[in-house]
DNA sequence: ATATTTGCAAATAATTTGCACGTAA
DNA sequence: TTACGTGCAAATTATTTGCAAATAT
């Protein structure tokens, strides 16, 4: 589970996240296979995935119940997520103000920070 | 599981996450327990911990493997956690610049915010 | 007295793994 | 040809649940 192999599985599985431009699960992801007369095995789900996930391409999200949610999102320039919770629909947010805040951590608490999570919830316009 | 009886695992399992100001999973608190020759079964851990999640006495947090890990806590200002990654050690953090991101959001974006999830990690000032 | 909590063992559910077979290179 | 990927079924792991016995009120 390490060579660039391109196979009929991994096309696939990367052509339903491209058309889906929101978290899914592996289970969402099978479903949609199997929808489109696919048949991938839920573990080739898995693995491809971890598999895309180690290349970058695509970004890793525990959902409110703990279940791994993954969508296509090169994180080249570091950024965050808004996240509706209507349909799911995800905007890019870059943090600006994280330097201010890195700061800020240091003179107060002494805290070195060297990474962050961050995610917005709401509504998106077209959910409004 | 509902009611407010002030029973001896529930004392027990209140005074581990007392004694130990940072993120615990089940398991572990289950494990001190044992140190602490009290006899808890994992399943009153895991239902204590839901109970004192809905009073909103302790916060949960999925970590990095998606394991759900809990702290005293009472969110009744809402803030966010610098957690420190060698020793665990956490510290709250204020989200006072959150207005301006609201807003911005809602002018760029159309994104009308209710809620969000902020963490930095990094190293402590006794870990340094 | 009686409503609630606990312990235990069994059930779930997401994810991972071993291995024989299929496939891209 | 051969290193890698896949499918399947079984294993693993965190968490939940049913129920009879114990406990708090």
């Amino acid at each position: 589970m390490r060579a660039d192999y391109v196979t009929r599985p991994r096309e696939q599985i990367a052509g339903v996240l491209r058309a889906e431009p929101r978290f899914l699960s592996a289970a969402e992801i099978h479903r949609a296979l199997e929808q489109a007369s696919a048949r991938v095995s839920l573990s080739t789900v898995y693995r491809t995935l971890e598999y895309l996930r180690s290349k970058g391409d695509v970004t890793e999200r525990l959902d409110e119940a703990g279940e791994s949610t993954f969508m296509l999102c090169e994180p080249a320039h570091h950024h965050h997520h808004a996240i509706c919770r209507v349909c799911g629909r995800v905007d890019d947010v870059s943090c600006a103000a994280l330097g201010q805040i890195a700061e800020s951590l240091r003179a107060t608490l002494g805290f070195e920070l060297d990474g962050h999570n961050m995610e917005f919830l709401g509504t998106c316009r077209s959910c409004r």
